[in-house]
DNA sequence: AATTACTTGTGCTTGCGTTCACATGCACAA
DNA sequence: TTGTGCATGTGAACGCAAGCACAAGTAATT
């Protein structure tokens, strides 16, 4: 087959985890196939975005009949670089990270949170899920243990000094849970999900007036 | 003063709790103005972006000097309409439910989650944060206690039938933690916040090639 | 009063993302 | 082989958002 060499939208890229996982499921459901309009039905999406997203990566659909579903999602892992485990650490061992730990979500895109840490003397040496809590200081580990993804969940004010320690540990990407902008290096992503953030857009979106 | 009636764009309102959330830290440092600039670097956007952001719902700026903090954050709070006590029902008392109750970010924009569901009988009648665990048949005393948001932290395959009771019981406004799409009444808004999607795209963004 | 330094508010441009609408192409049946 | 039905792929139009660049306005100083 021609492969297109379009640049893939950040939206659409946004996306395709989305997608991933109604495959994946719609898979599990048994099927094999699926049309534009039934998936963006299943997943919430615009039938022609749909179509367009997918039309970034090649044709992988077939006219009157709709799109291979393991075709599929086998080249959107590729894009997402999900074919392969991605080991990734955690750092701070509160309520929220012990939930992340624990997130059954993590494994459908091949996710392993293989190091845990904390600063906390009381913590350190405990076990949550089986993964020892270490001391925060030994983070120069992760470069041996060859992880580049962090997950930061400790409170505020230690948001910026954990990630400053995460970029010194190796660590190209960081998934950032605590409420504030944290500044690293050009060579480093940061995403930050800001949980308390699209609350905040409830009463706006529900309120009359 | 002159108050200007423009639209304010969705991209603004999803900033507005980010902005908000700013101020009331730079309050809380001591300061009582910031320009443009300044709140840019602390909050990770573009001056002009905050600048007209800001624009969208008045002249609260003044030239040379830049913004009165205090002022400004009444003003977030009242478009976001966080003026008064929100209360929320958490349905799903898992790891992340419990992680959500606990989260002290939810505070600041004035959130309470007065109420907690889940249907498995070990979890009935058991307390966390001294709020009791109900069963989720009961979930109809949310109109009587006037409850508007509802979040959701259950399994997936429970999530459409935990919004169809939440929407019964009379709630508007729905935080979906579950990683599926979930269909509503036109009147009921949805937020989904997939966890799992995010740490998704990082491959993509770190690994070279 | 005039000058300087500074920062807002905004018109305009540019770029990106979404959606429409239809030509294109495939499969199946007669 | 022809016709029918269906669903993709995409050019084009539209709409929204971001960022530039500068005029307008304020404060402080001389």
């Amino acid at each position: 087959m021609y492969m297109k060499h379009k640049r893939i939208p950040d939206e659409t890229i946004r996306r395709l985890p989305l997608y991933l996982r109604g495959l994946v499921f719609l898979l599990q459901e048994g099927h094999l196939s699926v049309s534009s309009e039934k998936f963006g039905d299943y997943v919430g999406v615009n039938s022609s975005q749909i179509r367009k997203d997918f039309s970034y990566f090649g044709e992988f659909g077939v006219r009157g009949v709709g799109y291979d579903i393991r075709k599929l999602a086998i080249e959107i892992k590729g894009i997402l670089k999900l074919n392969e485990i991605h080991k990734a650490a955690l750092i701070g061992a509160g309520n929220l990270g012990s939930a992340i730990i624990s997130y059954p979500g993590l494994q459908l895109y091949g996710f392993d949170i293989t190091a845990v840490f904390d600063n906390n003397t009381h913590k350190i040496g405990k076990k949550i899920r089986d993964i020892e809590i270490l001391d925060v200081a030994k983070l120069g580990i992760l470069k041996k243990k060859n992880i580049q993804i962090g997950i930061i969940t400790v409170p505020r004010n230690a948001a910026q000094e954990t990630a400053d320690a995460l970029v010194k540990a190796g660590v190209t990407g960081i998934l950032n849970f605590s409420p504030c902008y944290i500044i690293v290096p050009k060579n480093v992503k940061v995403i930050t999900i800001d949980i308390a953030g699209y609350l905040a857009r409830m009463p706006y979106y529900i309120t009359a007036g």
